[in-house]
DNA sequence: GTTCAGACCGTAC
DNA sequence: GTCTGACGTATTCGG
DNA sequence: CCGAATACGTCAGACGTACGGTCTGAAC
């Protein structure tokens, strides 16, 4: 039990998990692997495997990203830029590219690799120093220490490493077949892992403790919310329609507005405040004037509430969510924009109150307890209905007041969602626009051998040309991609690697939530969410929606949103 | 020594 | 953020 | 009534837009 685990081990399991698909066999391996694990190296050895080093108790990132990664690889092999994008794209994974380029490029020395103990321990630490080393010259330190590392690494080490680091393990294990694996390592129930997963949101921790302190351990911490730890939010799947919500519901269902802001999880002490992203980061010294107002006006002594944040102009309207991103995660000159960009706290729901834990009431009861709490701060407009129509209006009125759409959030669900499925359903209006694909990308992974990522263009009929407005690789089913990839070979104008420049003549029609103010493309506007609906074989490419369309489409956006000067 | 542009990165959606 | 495909399981169908 | 077909939920992995922050290195 106490036989130390090695990184080469873990490459190893993981080069196992990448070669097996069905769920439960991977749930196996990985079980009876971290049975093998000691104490000291649980936590590491989970977060690894994910490649999701960082959590809440390590709340900063590696910030080494494909371009630092490729620079060192380089230097310590020798070859050329041009040589190594070659064989990424010949196995479609930088990993495995990396491998192949170790084993034939680099004389390792037997001796200093076997020397060193590559325990995940110490890895992990090595990370971690990467993490931790900031200010000038930092980044020096950081790209000598990842050459040190793969000098140290086998190709298949190496090969995990590049994608621990790149955060894109690839191997069909997740957090999802992690819980199911750790709940049969250690024999503990799943439901309990993934409501600890929720509560302490840092999968690794939950490890660490099912195997330290066993049932009871872990039961004890996730009996309720942590103060201060922030827990995963409950998320909300797509419809396309409010007679589908209602169904799925049984019709208890209250509505609410989507907003189009930024999801906050506030949690307060007394005068302490702090408030946690969506991903668990802390926000709160972007957002002192939200952290004011919760001071002002939320009078309990220990309180944690979910809510969303927008941007919202002086006409009362909300701004459109480009303003937001402004002051979002924004460290410098923060009281100037407060007053640039006004920002406004909107709650719906609560999940502890006074340590008294909230997340098993029912929604309907949590909203009961909200309105108490919630001082002056304001609740988002919510409407409890079973009519389609009613549903319908309360629809079109969010729309016509310039936000996303609706939530409908099931009346007796409680926050934690177990296996129950997704109890908030989103329904959202899309817009669609018909578009030009002008050049492509060769995919990565399972698309490596299609074009999968198309440029989007407008028809500009003045210069009988075609104007870039986003990119897309959604949408498609494979065997689309597959009859689009060889259309668009056949068209081929200019190849330049990666990317090639293709004769404008496939005509898509395009969703997209929003039209955006770009500064990316030419044409000065990039699509949001942009996805493929259709190939539109009816069509010619100068039958394609035109630039000024797209511009009468940004500009009408602002009949509902706010906009402010420059 | 200071300033500034650009590359790179992470993270909101 | 959206979208597709793979897997596992629950439910319905057809002989 | 039971095995086969289908429906459904969940998970992972494809990658998009935008923004600000930090570090580096060149120009002054």
């Amino acid at each position: 039990m106490t036989s130390s685990t090695t990184f080469f081990d873990l490459a190893e399991i993981c080069e196992k998990l990448e070669k097996t698909s069905k769920r439960l066999e991977l749930a196996s391996i990985l079980a009876e692997f971290l049975k093998t694990v000691n104490e000291d190296e649980i936590r590491p050895t989970v977060l690894l495997i994910i490649g999701k080093i960082f959590t809440p108790s390590d709340p900063r990132s590696l910030e080494i990203g494909v371009k630092t990664l490729i620079k060192t690889i380089l230097k310590i092999s020798g070859i050329t830029k041009e040589e190594y994008s070659k064989e990424i794209g010949k196995f479609g994974d930088i990993g495995d590219a990396t491998a192949s380029i170790m084993s034939k490029g680099i004389k390792l020395n037997q001796k200093t690799l076997f020397e060193v103990p590559r325990t995940i321990k110490y890895i992990f630490s090595q990370l971690l120093t990467i993490v931790q080393s900031t200010g000038p010259g930092s980044r020096k330190k950081k790209e000598k220490i990842l050459e040190n590392l793969f000098l140290r690494s086998t190709p298949i080490e190496a090969k995990y490493l590049v994608r621990i680091i790149l955060q894109n393990q690839r191997i069909g294990v997740y957090e999802g077949i992690l819980e199911e694996a750790i709940s049969k390592a250690f024999h503990i129930n799943l439901n309990l892992i993934k409501r600890a997963n929720m509560i302490l949101g840092d999968i690794g921790e939950v490890a660490r403790v099912a195997l330290t302190e066993g049932v009871n351990g872990l039961r004890e911490k996730a009996k309720s919310p942590i103060l201060f730890t922030p827990l995963k939010p409950t998320l909300a799947v797509n419809a396309d329609n409010i007679f589908e919500v209602l169904e799925q519901h049984n019709y208890h269902t209250a509505f609410e507005l989507k907003l189009d802001g930024a999801r906050v999880q506030i949690h307060k002490r007394g005068d302490e405040v702090r408030i946690f992203s969506r991903n668990l980061a802390n926000i709160t010294q972007s957002l002192p004037d939200i952290v004011e107002q919760v001071r002002e006006s939320v009078m309990a002594k220990t309180v944690i509430l979910d809510g969303e944040v927008i941007g919202m102009g002086p006409d009362d309207k909300p701004l459109p969510f480009q303003y937001l991103m402004k002051r979002f995660r924004r460290v410098h000159r923060i009281q100037e924009m407060i007053k640039e960009i006004p920002v406004k706290l909107y709650l719906f729901d609560i999940l502890l109150l006074d340590d008294k834990n909230l997340i098993d009431l029912s929604y309907y009861e949590r909203r009961e307890i909200l309105k108490d709490v919630a001082g002056n701060i304001s609740l988002v407009e919510s409407l409890t209905t079973d009519e389609v129509d009613k549903a319908e209006e309360f629809l079109n009125y969010s729309i016509n007041s310039g936000h996303e759409g609706l939530i409908a959030k099931k009346m007796d669900s409680k926050y934690f969602l177990g296996t129950r499925g997704k109890n908030w359903i989103k329904i959202k209006r899309i817009d669609n626009l018909d578009l030009v694909i002008v050049a492509a990308d060769w995919g990565y992974g399972r698309r490596k051998d299609w074009l999968s990522d198309y440029y989007l263009a407008a028809y500009d009929p003045d210069q009988n040309d075609f104007s870039m407005v986003g990119k897309t690789y959604k949408g498609l089913t494979d065997e689309e991609f597959e009859t689009v990839t060889k259309r668009l070979k056949e068209n081929i104008i200019e190849d330049r690697g990666k990317t090639v420049i293709v004769k404008p003549e496939i005509v898509v029609e395009v969703a997209f939530d929003e039209i955006q103010k770009s500064s990316n493309y030419p044409s000065g506007y990039a699509l949001r969410f942009a996805r493929i609906i259709n190939i539109r074989s009816d069509k010619s490419p100068n039958e394609a929606d035109s630039v000024s369309k797209v511009r009468t489409m940004f500009e009408k956006q602002f009949e509902k949103k706010s906009r402010l000067v420059n």
